[in-house]
Order: structure tokens, then C-alpha cells, then sequence
DNA sequence: GAAATATCTTGATATAAATCAACATATCGA
DNA sequence: TCGATATGTTGATTTATATCAAGATATTTC
């Protein structure tokens, strides 16, 4: 049985060792059936700036991101961008799209991500009853994420925009489940994204996002290494004031 | 068969003069099955004003919207409220929630609902798996509509925001399909919902909605009967507008 | 490792939209 | 039908954030 053994060693190679495993939709499937799995997809690497979905196109594939994080934004005509969110590790792209994609991902840094295309979920979901289940709780969350990001651009000031934010990246970092509070002391976390995406993310100028910056730091709330790295020095206080509860 | 006699009775009652068979996931159903979709779900009536689903409580139904209209928000602890969409006839409602719902839903008039709890929608699904695309469809439908919402919140003027918002409310009333083009003529639409609706829909104040619905009065895009109905006179014009292509 | 380039921060000023305030119109109840 | 209440409009002023403009750090390139 030489073709299943070298079979079994590919699959051991991609979703034995994926980081996204658990996380993603794949922990749908079982281990036995994982040779199935590589069988409807492939493995794809991109390259720091690269467009790996563009807003517009026809949407032919659906994408598991197993490495790296994403920036994901539309443009208006006149060059306004928004971005509708950073996805990492686990994260399923392209439900949000109808015969065309209806955003452009870009990859921060190097990406590597599982490329499936529609007919192979099809079949997958056909095969694997659960997995159908498992894409409307993704397509749920992410509906969940959405409304929050709605109350944050319409309803929020900079500050608790900003703050919002620093807490919304550390949940990854936090133990899983575990509310963000004080009490778990300072939480260091890498800030892939440039100021300009942060600002675009937020609704805001880089200036005012640089600015907010400066204040947290003013405040002792947090403090800044080099622009890509910050630590959450009272990450309850960061929490109270993104929900509007606290001020400053 | 008495028995089989009235339940057809029921069905034709309830789904044969539904408004909303063709349009919700209901149209995913055969005219035979409809039988079983009637004993998987409720009728619900809900006078204007009343609240038929709660953010935070926890989530059992799925709800259809068979008549009337409903606002859909989420409020801050400071009573700051941000309105995620009006639904309308075939909404399915439920789907942005894990085991609480994300939002409340207030009946703007008198609304008729289908309630289907959980359980049922899983009943369903199994026996129809074509239902389950449908949901997966309106999930996807969802999405796109909640990034171009954020696109709006995020990047929009208020003169953008209110065009994107008329246009919107157009399109129902539109042929299917059919872009919004000045050459379809006046095109008149009620609104149902108060102007402090729009403007915590759009992300503004109620006074900045009224100023920007006198602006385009006075420009000649809109004429407006008591407040709750307008006619877009230049749709066209409004839709660049909405897309920032044109200013005025 | 120094120059060149890109990214970020900080300051001064402008402005779109918010807030405060008065008035007008519509809706409701007796 | 009329007064009372809610809802919407319009005007004056304030303010949070954008825009404009330098300067300061990073980062990259040669």
C-alpha cells in the first residue's frame, strides 16, 4: 500500500502540522478524514503586500488562513478605503460574496492559506454534514463581529475607537474565554498593521489615531515599542472605556 | 381525511397567502412540504413599538418577517444606540447570534412574524438540505450588506450617508435587479421610520438628517409629503452621490 | 554605516457635524 | 375641534476630528 502510506504522509505534512487546525473550520472534520480534506484543496503562499482576493472579482474560492494575518477593505472610486477587518489565524474568507468577492485581501506580512473552491466545499459539506453547521457559526460570528463594528464607527469617539481596538486584538493573546480586566496584568501584543490601517480600520485620520496613541501612553495605559508592538498596561480600564463606561 | 383536509386548509391559510413565501428562505420549500414548515413553526403578531427580540437575552427562535417593518439596534450602557438595519418583508431575523442575540428588534408598525425555534430550523434542515444553502445564502447576503455599512459609517459624509440611505430604501421598490438610473423617473417610497431612526441608522444627528434632506429638497433630488414619504426625483443623481462619484 | 525613503508623531488651523436653542408642523386624545 | 404632546425643521455656536505642515523616528538601500 505504498500510495496510501505517501497519502497519509502528505496529509500528516498539511493538516497534521497546521497551526489552524483546531481553530478553523477543519476541526469539523476528523482526523481520518483529513486525506479528503487535501484532496479538495491546496496549499497556497503569498507573499508581504499581495492581493490574494480582489473586491469585484468573480468568486470562484473560499480561503482558510493557516499562517501570517490579512488586511481586508473596499474602496470608494475617489481612493477612500475602508478596512472591514484583519483576519489571522483560522479565519474562513470569502462568505462574504455572491457570484463576485465583495472585498480585497491583502496579506500584512508573509500569508500562507488553504485555498478551497466552491464546488470542493460543496462536496465536502455534502460528505460532512457537520462542516455545514460549522460554516453557519462562522458566518453567525462573523455577523456578531459586524454589528459591533457598526456601533464602533457610528457611535464612537476616537478614544474608545482606539481602545476598542487594543482590546480587540488582545483577546487571541488572552487565555480562551477569559474577559479582558486588569487584573491580568500588562498584555503585549504585535501590531502587524500600519498606522494608516489602524486608521482606516477605525474610521479615523492616522493623525487622530496617533494622537489617541499619545494620550494612552500619557495616561500609563499603555505603553509603545517601535509602533508595531504595544503592552496593555491596565487592559480593564482599555476595556471600560471602549464600551463607554469609563472615559479616561 | 378529515384530518389531512384541514391541515391543507391551515397551510393555505398561513403559507399559500404568506407575502413572504417567495422572498424568505420559506421559497426553498416546496408547495408540498409546506405542510411540515407550518407544524415546524408559529404565528406571532407584534404592535407597533412592542420588542419582540432583546440583545443580551438569550437566543431560541428564528424569526421570518411576513409584514410590516422592525428596527434593529444595539444600545451603549449610556443609552448611545446604533441601528443595524430595518427589516423588512422575508428578513430572517436570529442569524447575528450565538446563544444570545446580538441586537433588539422593535416593530416599527403593527409586524407579522414566523417564529421557528432552533430546534425546528434543525428539524427542518435536515429533512430539506436545500435549506440550509438558502440560510447560508441570506448569511452571505448579510455580510455584503454589513460591509458596505461600514464602508458608509466609516468613510461617508452625511450627504453620502442619507443618499445611500434613500437609494437603499429604493431598491425594494425597484424592478429586481435593476440598478437605480435617473431615467427610471420619480420613484416614490414611504418611510416608516422617524428621522432619529435614520440618523442613528446613518451614524449622524436628527438634526443633521433634517438639514440634509433640506439640502437635497432645495437641490431638486427629493420632495417630501409629511415627513414620512419622499419621492427621489433624480435617483440617479442620488446614487453617484451615495458612491462619492458626485458631490452635488 | 550613512544617505535616502517611508512611517510616525506633534503642532497649528480649518471644518463638518454635534450641540444648544427656538420655533414649526404633525399627531393624538378628549 | 381644540389644546396638548411628540416630532421635525431651522438657526447660532461649539467641538471633535480632519486637514495642512513640520519635524522626528524607523526602515531600507547602496
Amino acid at each position: 500500500m505504498e500510495t496510501g502510506r505517501s497519502l497519509m504522509d502528505a496529509v500528516r505534512e498539511r493538516c497534521g502540522r497546521c497551526a489552524g487546525r483546531s481553530v478553523s473550520i477543519c476541526n469539523a472534520i476528523d482526523d481520518n478524514d483529513l486525506p479528503v480534506l487535501v484532496a479538495e484543496s491546496s496549499r497556497v503562499t503569498v507573499p508581504a503586500g499581495r492581493c490574494f482576493i480582489e473586491e469585484g472579482a468573480p468568486a470562484h474560492d473560499f480561503y482558510v488562513l493557516t499562517g501570517g494575518r490579512a488586511r481586508l477593505f473596499s474602496l470608494m472610486p475617489d481612493g477612500r478605503r475602508q478596512i472591514i477587518g484583519f483576519a489571522e489565524l483560522g479565519d474562513f474568507l470569502g462568505l462574504a460574496s455572491s457570484d463576485s468577492y465583495a472585498f480585497t485581501a491583502e496579506a500584512l506580512g508573509d500569508v500562507n492559506l488553504c485555498r478551497f473552491p466552491h464546488s470542493s466545499i460543496d462536496r465536502l459539506v455534502e460528505r460532512f454534514p457537520r462542516l455545514r453547521c460549522r460554516l453557519q457559526q462562522e458566518a453567525s460570528g462573523e455577523l456578531v463581529k459586524m454589528q459591533a463594528r457598526l456601533m464602533l464607527l457610528g457611535r464612537k469617539t476616537a478614544r474608545e475607537r482606539l481602545a476598542s481596538f487594543l482590546v480587540e486584538q488582545a483577546v487571541p493573546c488572552c487565555a480562551h474565554g477569559r474577559a479582558v480586566k486588569d487584573e491580568h496584568g500588562p498584555l503585549t501584543l504585535p501590531l502587524p498593521m500600519s498606522r494608516t490601517d489602524i486608521a482606516d480600520y477605525l474610521g479615523l485620520t492616522i493623525e487622530t489615531v496617533s494622537r489617541t496613541f499619545g494620550l494612552f501612553k500619557k495616561e500609563g495605559l499603555i505603553s509603545v515599542k517601535g509602533a508595531s508592538s504595544v503592552t496593555l498596561l491596565a487592559p480593564g480600564t482599555l476595556s471600560s472605556i471602549a464600551n463607554g463606561i469609563r472615559q479616561g
